[in-house]
RNA sequence: UCCUCUGUAGCUCAGUGGUAGAGCGGGUGGCUGUUAACCACUAGGUCGUUGGUUCGAAUCCAACCGGAGGAGCCA
């Protein structure tokens, strides 16, 4: 039966007869046998394999395996006298099970992260990006175990929808129409008898869930179709979505805290090789980093109070700072990065800058909204809670020119048996930004989709 | 949508007006318990495309195409 090398190298002592499957990374000939560096992504390592020159077919197989190719091998593990590695196996057969090419792209040396996001199907061979999706697989199980492990129940929120959550966003529209078709508006004739689009977030569907189930949480794909140019957006993304009934902001701050704190702390545990491979290679701070937020407080401070710190430090900004504007991303990266140096929750917004569901504070200027901003990325959660008063709710809806019909389903939570209740976004592929130190959002994703590439 | 940078061998890059280069990867041979192995030889390029300036353009100019970064929007 197969070992996977992560078991192999994790063996506490020799084993007279082991079976390790997997794709060559590098080949070294000596003259009486050759070193094979088998890598099956269970972990980051290789199993080196000694290939003696007696064993059967070595010419035919072992001499012509280049690097990519696939082999299977048996043998015994035996302890290594070479110095780099405590196992390896001495080999008893070599079955070649896939040769590759002498054009096979990935090599032992850097390669660019641009040309390796244009071989996106051969790039989770290469260390970093096993690394990457290893983390990847392991902070999705997380984020289900957190939310489980408090009584959260997981809803399936639909990606066509109907509905143009928060009246803001491009949306792509999903339709069986033909060009025609949509110039004359002949939405009734298409496939769902309406205008359909794939959803940018399952929020106010998650609501309804939660106002039945109390604590939900959603995790699934989400699409925006906005033409944005930079390292922090895709088109197509993962987002966590938890929705709480009778919750207000102060709750909803603190479990996006928290998960952020777990995810990190889950990372340090059960990733620990493939960081230590991202502290060395792609982030030399990342380890400080990770344990400081695992072991800190976030801090929090109301926006009033941000805009307060902005115009107090003296720093020149590119746009100015003043009260009843977003902050802007320098504005941000300043709070967390050189002010704070440590995540940072922003709260109670202007309303006139939030969308129509969030709650209006007792002051009636402000919303209870919240953005969770983290070192080198910015905003990784936006989170409210809710209106739950149903007069606050039509008249807000009034004022963001929205159509009260298209939202009959939506007010009706709060027609019958209102709750306050709150929620929050958090961006997957940010989080393992954040968490793996790398850069770009087209690292962390498998395949991912950007304006003007949607490759394989 | 706006601003900036960038495009030279399979890959990573040097070359800034005068005969197209290195390392790695490939091939051949050698050597070695090697480990981003090492040594020698070798093949490999319409310098993104088109047009212009010039005796001469990878190099200067323009447009276009591709890639990247930033802004806005957000996750």
């Amino acid at each position: 039966m197969r070992t996977l090398v992560r078991d192999i190298l994790k063996s506490e002592s020799e084993v007279g007869d082991i079976l390790a499957q997997g794709w060559v990374r590098t080949r070294r000939d000596s003259k009486a046998f050759s070193f094979i560096e088998l890598n099956d992504g269970s972990c980051l390592a290789n199993v080196q394999v000694i290939a003696d020159a007696t064993i059967p077919g070595y010419e035919e197989s072992v001499l012509k395996i280049q690097t990519g190719a696939s082999v299977s091998i048996k043998g015994k593990l035996v302890a290594s006298s070479g110095g780099k590695q405590k196992w390896e196996i001495h080999a008893t057969e070599v079955e070649v099970l896939g040769h590759s090419h002498d054009d096979f792209p990935l090599q032992k040396k850097g390669h660019s992260m641009e040309f390796l996001r244009s071989i996106a199907h051969l790039r989770p061979r290469a260390n970093l990006f096993g690394a990457v999706f290893r983390v990847r697989s392991r902070m999705a199980y997380a984020i289900h175990q957190f939310f489980q492990e408090r009584d959260f129940i997981y809803v399936h929120t639909p990606i066509i929808t109907a509905s143009d959550c928060e009246g803001a966003g491009e949306m792509f529209r999903v339709t069986t129409l033909n060009g025609e078709q949509i110039s004359a508006g002949k939405d009734e004739e298409d496939f769902f008898g309406k205008k359909t689009y794939l959803t940018v977030s399952g929020q106010l569907e998650g609501e309804t869930f939660a106002c039945a189930l109390s604590n939900i949480y959603t995790f699934g794909p989400t699409f925006r179709a906005e033409n944005s140019h930079t390292s922090r957006h895709a088109s197509e993304f993962w987002m966590i979505e938890p929705e709480i009934a009778f919750c207000d902001l102060d709750a909803d701050m603190q479990l996006a805290e928290d998960l952020v704190q777990y995810l990190v702390s889950d990372a340090l545990e059960h990733c620990a090789e493939d960081l230590a491979f991202f502290g060395k290679f792609v982030d030399k701070g990342l380890f400080e980093r990770l344990e400081f937020v695992k072991s800190r407080a976030f801090e929090r401070v109301s926006y009033t109070e941000a805009v307060e710190i902005l115009e107090k430090s003296g720093k020149k900004f590119e746009f100015p700072v003043k009260y009843g504007h977003n902050l802007q991303s320098e504005h941000e990266r300043f709070l967390t990065e050189e002010h704070f140096k440590c995540p940072v929750t922003v709260y109670n917004y202007p309303k006139e800058i939030k969308p129509f569901y969030m709650r209006l504070n007792d002051d009636d200027k402000t919303v209870a909204a919240m953005d969770l901003l983290v070192p080198g990325i910015g905003e990784i959660v936006g989170g409210s809670q809710r209106e739950e008063r149903l007069d606050l709710l039509k008249a807000n809806m009034a004022k963001h020119d929205l159509n009260e019909e298209d939202y009959s389903w939506y007010v009706d939570l709060r027609k019958y048996g209102t709750v306050p209740h709150a929620g929050f976004g958090l961006g997957f592929e940010r989080l393992l930004m954040f968490v793996t130190g790398v850069a770009n959002i087209r690292d962390v994703i498998p395949f991912p989709r950007v304006p003007g590439s949607a490759e394989f």
